[in-house]
DNA sequence: CATCATGGTGAACTCTCATTCATACTATGA
DNA sequence: TCATAGTATGAATGAGAGTTCACCATGATG
């Protein structure tokens, strides 16, 4: 009865078909969910926004809460696998962390609407189940894991002040997001690429100028 | 048929009971918000919390969103009135900022309620009306303009390095927000008054170990 | 003491959704 | 061509929650 065409994917077009829809689903819900916020949108609206009747979504996912914790899964390796090779390219620590802000800029371009997602209701009780809040703790983590690590053999190898290289991860996390999501919601009135040397100037100078005496 | 004993206050017991009503529909409805998130709080919820019955809310407050509106209201001048006076108060620059971000230990002890209110469905389409993310705007402004402005004032005496104040506002702001957040969030693992100074390490002497030469 | 007004009450109303399910469709294989 | 399995359908369901309103309690007024 199966025939099993090409053994490799389990698949042949039923499977690519449906693959696809759940595709479009995504899509579909990755866009409002980003425009609007999980509370205001409504899997009636997906579904119309995706071409599918209402039951159709619960062939693919068991849940709206389903439906917008696979997005979270999708877009966070997406965005982290494409921030997260900065801190491991070649260069000394400097130039790791420079490279690591100044990708954010093509993270906000291609990646405006999973960014929303990510940021919008980020840090809050607004959001679905706890599942939902544990993924966000572990994507946070696995940013400022690496970072502080970074700025860590910065401060070992003495390129860096000696500065607690947890806080500082967490403090160019923090102002990197809040740039990026203005930038992301206006496009027009921002110069991300520039804001984002800015920032690299506010954290590697830092604010005080340096009585260069000895020491 | 009014006998108005006392001109001054419009008011005699009667008005300073149902001030005092208000005050505990408030007081509930700020517990419960901070805690949960504007959505997954209902009238119903606030009205047991506070001991009324549920139409009584709407004896006080046209709906659930002008209610939460009133605490961004009221919570928001509270705690901008908390640290706003540091950056007019005496000392340089580099004191004005430090005064700032230590007074933060303060927020996070007294009001914290208030801050999970604001902060934790800070940036999103996850809240009510248009009305509460302008006055969200609006408040995040009256941080970032007398910030920028005092490290601007930095910047011209030459105290600082020659950075873009404005965004230089907008990490400090982000930064100490984040922090201060998971402070609030988990008083035991945080030490805030540790976490601060570190802060205050890291933007005021950068990252990077100025190469101490001329020039 | 009777009347009245003010504020409180909470059941009921309505509307919005997430979710379900009986039905219709369609390609597959005999 | 016919039977079948896997999908798609979308009206119906039921729970939840914001809001209303007819009614009650209490204290002030004359």
């Amino acid at each position: 009865m199966e025939v099993e065409i090409a053994s490799a994917g389990k698949s042949s077009r039923k499977e690519r078909e449906r693959q696809q829809h759940r595709q479009e689903i995504l899509s579909a819900a990755l866009r409002l969910f980003a425009e609007k916020g999980f509370h205001s949108v409504s899997m009636q609206e997906i579904a119309a926004a995706a071409e599918f009747a209402t039951g159709t979504l619960y062939n693919f996912f068991p849940s709206k809460e389903d439906l917008f914790f696979e997005l979270l899964l999708v877009t966070a390796e997406e965005s982290l696998g494409l921030v997260l090779p900065a801190l491991d390219g070649p260069g000394d620590e400097r130039d790791k962390l420079s490279h690591f802000i100044r990708l954010h800029v093509r993270i906000a371009r291609e990646q405006a609407a999973a960014l929303r997602l990510y940021l919008l209701e980020s840090r809050g009780r607004c959001l679905p189940g706890p599942r939902v809040e544990a993924k966000k703790k572990e994507i946070d983590e696995r940013i400022i894991l690496p970072l502080s690590n970074v700025i860590a053999a910065g401060v070992r190898k003495g390129h860096f002040n000696t500065i607690d290289p947890v806080i500082a991860a967490k403090c160019l996390s923090a102002s990197l997001e809040t740039l990026i999501l203005a930038a992301v919601d206006d496009p027009q009135a921002t110069d991300l690429n520039a804001d984002l040397k800015k920032v690299e100037a506010v954290f590697f100078n830092g604010l005080v100028k340096s009585r260069r005496g000895k020491a």
